[in-house]
DNA sequence: TTCTACTTGCAAGTAATTTGCATCTATGTT
DNA sequence: AACATAGATGCAAATTACTTGCAAGTAGAA
């Protein structure tokens, strides 16, 4: 928990007990989780926690890139920490979430954007599966 | 025009005025578009339209898989004619969203859910790309 | 033309997320 | 170690996209 302090003081951020105990959160944590998630988590660890303040966190760790924003279909935003690029596939019955790398999904987009008249750098992309996992298609 | 009242119909859905007009506006439209948007361009054709309708029928309409919706980080849904399965690239400065098709895509769907341990079946996917467009990137 | 289930407009309600502001605190500096 | 201050936090109020309840209207079957 060393590094984590510098990185955030090193992008002018304060290394409150608050922002720490989120990040540890998401480091015991590998799926993606909502803001009421972490807040539910995070009232069993610091007495008068308010959720403003883990949409505050949220939304800053994310632009810093150490969390990130997925878009699983909700209607509320989940987070992960913004290591190791990957996607994932999730059960719309009972939320089950897998995660998977594919190079060759990688690859594509080199590809896609050559044949784009409009673009010619990405930024960043989503590929999201939904289904029905072993357990729920019975 | 003629199929479309009967398709509703079928579906037990009456081919009301505001309706049709909803499902014109998708048809003289390929991109992605907001119930706001929807409404703006509805006012302008049927007086005393509300947006509850316009929400309301676009909710309907993709139930019934003739609209889908389509997420692409935006804090409002889009919309767009269920035909054609196609995917975005979307430039996160000015919106401009160019569609296109990879059939490499859709078969590393089937690679992806082989090598999956909880999901044997897929009921959908999205795959959007985001970034500069040419015009803005400079 | 009549009947009725489906629709719509309008007002009020939700739910997630954001913002204003006074108070507080982590960190650099003295 | 005490100080100063930019950045954080708690709390209440505001925003915003969207939904729901209800009374009145209308498409479509008979
Ligand atoms: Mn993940
Ligand atoms: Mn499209
Ligand atoms: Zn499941
Ligand atoms: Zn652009």
């Amino acid at each position: 928990m060393q590094g984590i302090k510098e990185l955030l003081n090193k992008k002018g951020h304060k290394a409150t007990p608050a922002r720490l105990a989120i990040i540890n959160i998401f480091k015991n944590n590998k799926k993606p989780i909502s803001a009421e998630e972490v807040y539910k988590n995070l009232k069993t660890k610091l007495k008068n926690i308010n959720v403003t303040t883990i949409y505050r966190n949220l939304s800053s760790l994310s632009s810093e890139g150490i969390l990130r924003k997925v878009d699983l279909k909700k209607d509320f935003d989940l987070f992960e920490l913004n290591e190791d690029h990957h996607h994932h596939i999730v059960c719309t019955d009972c939320n089950k979430i897998e995660s998977f790398k594919n190079k060759e999904v990688e690859n594509l987009l080199n590809t896609i954007i050559k044949k784009s008249n409009n673009f010619k750098q990405i930024k960043e992309h989503s590929f999201e599966i939904f289904g029905l996992c072993k357990a729920c298609s019975k």
